[in-house]
DNA sequence: TTGATATATCGAGATTTATCAATATGTTTG
DNA sequence: CAAACATATTGATAAATCTCGATATATCAA
């Protein structure tokens, strides 16, 4: 479910709907979207989106209170790396 | 243990002892040695290996009583381009 | 300030994984 | 063939992971 998530903030437009309040995807997708396309519960999204925070694999900006989540590139193409 | 493994087997003459019967690397290391230098049980690795070669990571190559694995060097450049 | 909304944390159960010892099977060699 | 060696399979346990519901905390809006 992490890697669907990675994948779908590739390119959140085509995977989530507009925001109402913040009109981008600047600092990627709020987590209710987030868990609302998995349908895991919220407890369970919260934890793995600060998770993968804490990993690096993602960059999380608070506004209002709204959390956002985009993928951390730079970390990303690191651990792709390292792997291959 | 197991991206250890993968990553020894890359080349194998810098992190294993020539084999005695067999005398070159082209099917790999046998089981043996890998089980000596992971400090795993046999039972252990013999599992692991197999796992390995069932998901298509790994060839194995039977010479005798002997086991040998390489990388499936197809298989995991494309286990890495899709994390990629 | 209060209620509503978004997110975070805690504690717990079910499932999966890592790993072993024991044992079985396969293979070579004397 | 029998002993010796290499590998495979089985059954088990401890630890880790997944996931939840309940609850706490933070923030906005009236």
């Amino acid at each position: 479910m992490r890697l669907k998530i990675l994948n779908w903030l590739r390119r959140p437009e085509d995977h989530f709907p507009p925001h109402n309040v913040v009109k981008h995807f600047n600092d990627g997708v709020c987590a209710t979207y987030i868990q609302e396309k998995t349908n895991l519960s919220q407890s369970t999204i919260s934890t793995y989106l600060s998770m993968m925070e804490k990993c690096g694999l993602l960059i999380s900006t608070r506004h209002g209170k709204w959390s956002y989540f985009k993928r951390n590139e730079k970390l990303i193409a690191q651990y792709a790396n390292t792997l291959k």
